[in-house]
Order: C-alpha cells, then sequence, then structure tokens
DNA sequence: CACACGTGGCA
DNA sequence: TTGCCAAGTGT
C-alpha cells in the first residue's frame, strides 16, 4: 500500500525524490564539511557539475582546509583553479581564507555572516548555511528559479528583485515546514538540474508535476523567459607559440586587456585588419629565428559575449636565452603557473601539426 | 540595474 | 557550425 504522493507536503515529496535519485557528488559526503561544501558551491557558480568533477578532488586534497588555503599564495591557488574560469572566484576564496585567518579562524554558521565573505552572495550563504549548519534559508540560484517559476507559471520577470522576493515568499515554507533545510534546497537545485530542464522538462519524473501550473497550462518550458544576451563580438588574436627542447613553452602574464588578466598564456597580441600574423608573432617576441614562422590551424575560444579566433604561429628560436626574450619557460604537463584553457587549446593544436610534419 | 567575467557540451 | 547555456558575485 503505497500512499499517494500527491497526499505528502511538497517538501516531503521532494525529501522522497532526493533520497532516491540524487547524485552522489564528492561534496555530498556525510557528514558535510562546511569547507568542502563552501570549495564546491563556488566552483559551481555559473558552471556544470561534470566541469566541477574532475577538479574538486585534486584541489581540496591540495588545499584540504581554509587554513592551508590562507598559507598558499595567490598564484598557487590559482595555479590550482585553471580551467575551471572565472578566476575571481578563486581570488575571493583566497582572500576569504585569509580573511578566516585574519579573524576567529572559523567559517561563520550563518547566512548572514557568511555573506559579508569575498565571493559569497546571497546565493552560496544560503547554500553553505543550510547544507553545512542547518539554517532553514532558501536557495535561489538559477535551477531553483527555473523549478518555482515553472510551479508558480509565474508571469513576472523572476530575475528582477521583485520576482525573486515572490518566489522565495513560496520557498521559505518549503525549507520552514520540516525536514533538513539543506536537503530541501538541494532537491529543488537537483530537480532543476535533472528533470525540470531549461528544455524538454521530464515532467512525467517529476515529484512536484501534480502541483505545477505551468505543467497544466502546457508548454512549462515559457518559464522563466529567456535572458536578454548580448551579441558576440568577433577578435582575432595571435599567437606566438614558441617551445625549447625540452617542450616547455614561452608563457608572458596577461597585463592588459578585460580578460584573462592574472593568467599566463603565449605571448598574445589583437590582429589588425590587413596586418601580417607572421610579423606580429615575431614583433611579440623579437628573437632570431633558425626557421621560418609557421602557421598552425586556427583555435577558436569563447569568452562571455566574445569569440575570439586565435592564430597560432610557431616561432623556431635560434637560442631560448636571447637576452630579448622575456617571459617564463613552462612545462605544459605541470605549469606551475596559472594558464587558461586558451593554453591548452594551443597545445593541441601545436601537437597535431608536428605529428603531420612527421617532426 | 546593467554588465563584466571562462568554460566545454549540446541541439 | 553557431548559439545557448550552467549551482552568481562584484562593481
Amino acid at each position: 500500500m503505497l500512499g499517494d504522493d500527491g497526499d505528502m507536503t511538497l517538501a516531503k515529496r521532494l525529501l522522497a525524490w532526493h533520497r532516491g535519485n540524487a547524485r552522489q557528488l564528492p561534496w555530498r559526503s556525510e557528514p558535510r564539511d562546511p569547507y568542502r561544501v563552501l570549495v564546491s558551491e563556488l566552483m559551481l557558480q555559473q558552471t556544470q557539475v561534470d566541469r566541477v568533477l574532475d577538479r574538486f578532488e585534486a584541489f581540496v586534497a591540495a588545499y584540504p582546509d581554509l587554513a592551508t588555503l590562507a598559507a598558499a599564495t595567490e598564484e598557487e591557488v590559482l595555479a590550482a583553479w585553471s580551467g575551471l574560469g572565472y578566476y575571481r572566484r578563486a581570488r575571493m576564496l583566497h582572500h576569504l581564507a585569509r580573511e578566516v585567518r585574519a579573524g576567529t579562524g572559523a567559517l561563520p554558521t550563518s547566512a548572514a555572516e557568511l555573506a559579508e565573505l569575498p565571493g559569497v552572495g546571497p546565493y552560496t550563504a544560503a547554500a553553505v548555511a543550510s547544507l553545512a549548519f542547518a539554517e532553514a534559508i532558501p536557495v535561489l540560484d538559477g535551477n531553483v528559479l527555473r523549478v518555482a517559476s515553472r510551479v508558480l507559471a509565474f508571469a513576472g520577470d523572476p530575475r528582477t528583485a521583485a520576482g525573486r522576493e515572490a518566489l522565495l515568499r513560496w520557498l521559505r515554507p518549503l525549507v520552514e515546514e520540516g525536514g533538513p533545510p539543506g536537503l530541501v534546497n538541494e532537491a529543488l537545485m537537483e530537480l532543476g538540474a535533472t528533470v525540470c530542464r531549461p528544455t524538454s522538462p521530464h515532467c512525467a519524473r517529476c515529484p512536484l508535476a501534480p502541483d505545477c501550473r505551468a505543467r497544466a497550462l502546457g508548454r512549462p518550458e515559457r518559464y522563466p523567459p529567456p535572458r536578454r544576451r548580448r551579441a558576440e563580438l568577433a577578435v582575432t588574436w595571435v599567437a606566438a607559440c614558441c617551445v625549447d627542447a625540452a617542450g616547455r613553452w614561452l608563457v608572458r602574464q596577461v597585463t592588459e586587456g578585460p580578460i584573462l588578466r592574472g593568467l599566463w598564456l603565449p605571448p598574445i597580441a589583437a590582429l589588425e585588419p590587413g596586418a601580417s600574423p607572421e610579423e606580429v608573432a615575431c614583433d611579440l617576441v623579437g628573437g632570431r629565428l633558425r626557421a621560418p614562422p609557421q602557421p598552425l590551424a586556427s583555435v577558436r575560444h569563447s569568452i562571455t559575449h566574445r569569440r575570439i579566433t586565435v592564430q597560432p604561429i610557431r616561432l623556431a628560436l635560434s637560442s631560448t636565452r636571447s637576452a630579448s626574450v622575456t617571459g617564463r619557460w613552462v612545462d605544459p604537463a605541470s605549469p606551475t603557473v596559472p594558464t587558461s584553457s586558451l593554453f591548452s587549446k594551443l597545445i593541441k593544436v601545436n601537437n597535431l601539426s608536428s605529428q603531420d610534419a612527421g617532426e
């Protein structure tokens, strides 16, 4: 005699669904470690679980607690974050660790106090407070915003302050009415991530379907209204690829421009229309060459609204010790400086072309 | 409030 | 291939 799910409260149905369907993720091991919860939440901001999965364990192994993190340099932390994107998050996590070290030495336990830490906004504060410290406070991330917008068939814009408050009025009783608040929050996020998807929601598998007004009205995917996006900007860069006999690459720290600042990449410059990529690359590096500059297959890289086409030029320097060549030489297999995934893409095209050329 | 920031996968 | 994202925060 299975009870009718419709008779259970929303929160109870969510918890039951979570018990049977939530993914096992490294940061969900019990008991919850507040530090691991914090790191995972920061890593997950504006990114997807799969992206974080391969990086999380290595990061917390290198920095198992806030004290270890505070003792590291910012550059070391950035290097461990390399490839995850939104590098400001890593800088702020590092600042956070040092701020905690300068204060009580322990993470605060309330959402209000957590929200004062660098990099911790309303979402992360509520997530850590509820998941790690059992505070009954709702989270409102992109997943929960979508789930709530659909259940309520919310007609307004849920991204405005008034819209968010309307959704929170519905969410608050859910996390307060009983059961672990963190798990109710996690269930809503998990539901949004795996069932109540942006397009083609799987309503047949949704524990909230009986109460979902958007589903009753048909076309639940109409909620929430799409966000307006900025037009893409096309940009072309030249990258000077210099590799020494040991396979190390010449890299420099990006100090100009709005993008990738502070990270280390092969020398890069914008390519003006009509300019010669080979000449730009040679000017960037400045050393004498053993062989003519060799253009490689171009690489595409997108950052926010910029679509960047990178033209790599392989430069065979006659001497990597030339005084005119500035920068550092790093082993791509274990970069000791923070790099962008653009670096990995450049390495890949270089390897491909080397094999093709039979070098 | 608008806009900025990285990334890789998918339709 | 191109466009559209996905567990936000700071300015």
